[in-house]
DNA sequence: GTGTATAAACTAATTATATTAGTTTGCGTG
DNA sequence: CACGCAAACTAATATAATTAGTTTATACAC
């Protein structure tokens, strides 16, 4: 019963993705009660992540990578703004289904998180050939992307935050609202 | 040099708020760094605050009534879009400023959290009134403050994360989305 | 003015967390 | 099959929040 090799990276990052996302914060994921879920003590866990912050970094890469392929999946075979409607329904699903990792994936990274701000571009671009297959190209394209992920962002959190309790229609406020940025490009 | 009373809750409450915006961030705000700022033993803070969390909640209500109060004095006078408007402007210049304390202002009250239900209703009705005078009611009214506030905190949230760091104008994003939003109504 | 009750500070101790150092051991590779 | 490494461990340290119990400044009654 003792010191058996299981765990890995993968593993850890895995696990803490979930208790993240059933408590619905980040911080609430301590390496206590992750080495408690993986079954270890918690400086076995510094065999495979270094530390706490280490931890989070990885954490916000699994969620942005996994972010990124469900709105590629969600825009499959779709253009124009079709293919930005699904993405914002995409996206918004994927904060109200994952609380805890949604947060991580908006903190800009630093210059040195080289994987990080891979990622970053690797969303920048899809979105700027979307915008292209709409006829925006250039500035045009660029501030109709803040546009797009400020109204994303600012709907899909206040929505995860338990922001809208009035007793009316989530979806269609949704709607409306992308609906009508949409328009607007 | 003892035992010295000098303290007061509306005292701890500002160092705080002082030093989430020095430090950008609230979980900064430890109690031990609080004490050390205002000179004091850290179980001192507890005759002024219930503990970390009810600090938190003072802290919040302490934000949301600055916002409040700054928005309202944007929109002295005007009405319609330009009210709008200048209450935009003002949301993100307070969450610019207060990278601290503009977070707390988001996060949902609990019922039983009295008086920030009653400053988030007093928020909703002032933005109520604004949406009458451009001539918005009912559900219309209220879907139309949803996505205000969707654009407002999107914007807002990601500027203050350092999200938007490409070399492009933040105010010309700013103007175009809200600009553009307001057109909508 | 003096005495006293209270509120606000304190010290001391407990619990929980992250982290580091140093040790043991399972297991794949040569 | 032995040997080295990686991954687990134990032990210990530092910082944070919190509680209990103690001291004392100060406001107020008399």
């Amino acid at each position: 019963m003792a010191k058996q090799r299981r765990l890995n990276r993968e593993l850890v990052i895995e696990q803490a993705a979930a208790l993240a996302d059933e408590a619905g914060s980040v911080p609430a994921v301590s390496l206590t009660a992750l080495a408690q879920a993986l079954d270890v003590r918690p400086p076995s866990l510094y065999n495979h992540v270094d530390g706490l912050e280490d931890l989070q970094y990885h954490l916000a890469l699994y969620g942005l990578r996994q972010l990124i392929f469900e709105l590629r999946q969600a825009s499959l075979g779709l253009v124009g703004r079709e293919a930005l409607m699904a993405i914002a329904v995409a996206y918004r699903r994927f904060a109200y289904n994952h609380p805890g990792l949604y947060p991580l994936t908006i903190r800009a990274p630093e210059p040195d998180q080289l994987e990080l701000v891979a990622l970053s571009q690797e969303l920048l671009q899809m979105l700027l050939l979307l915008m292209a297959s709409l006829g925006l190209q250039g500035t045009d394209a660029l501030h109709a992307i803040r546009g797009l992920r400020a109204v994303l962002h600012g709907f899909s959190s206040l929505e995860a935050a338990g922001g809208f309790k009035m007793a009316l229609d989530r979806e269609e406020s949704f709607r409306r609202l992308v609906g009508g940025y949409l328009q607007l490009l």
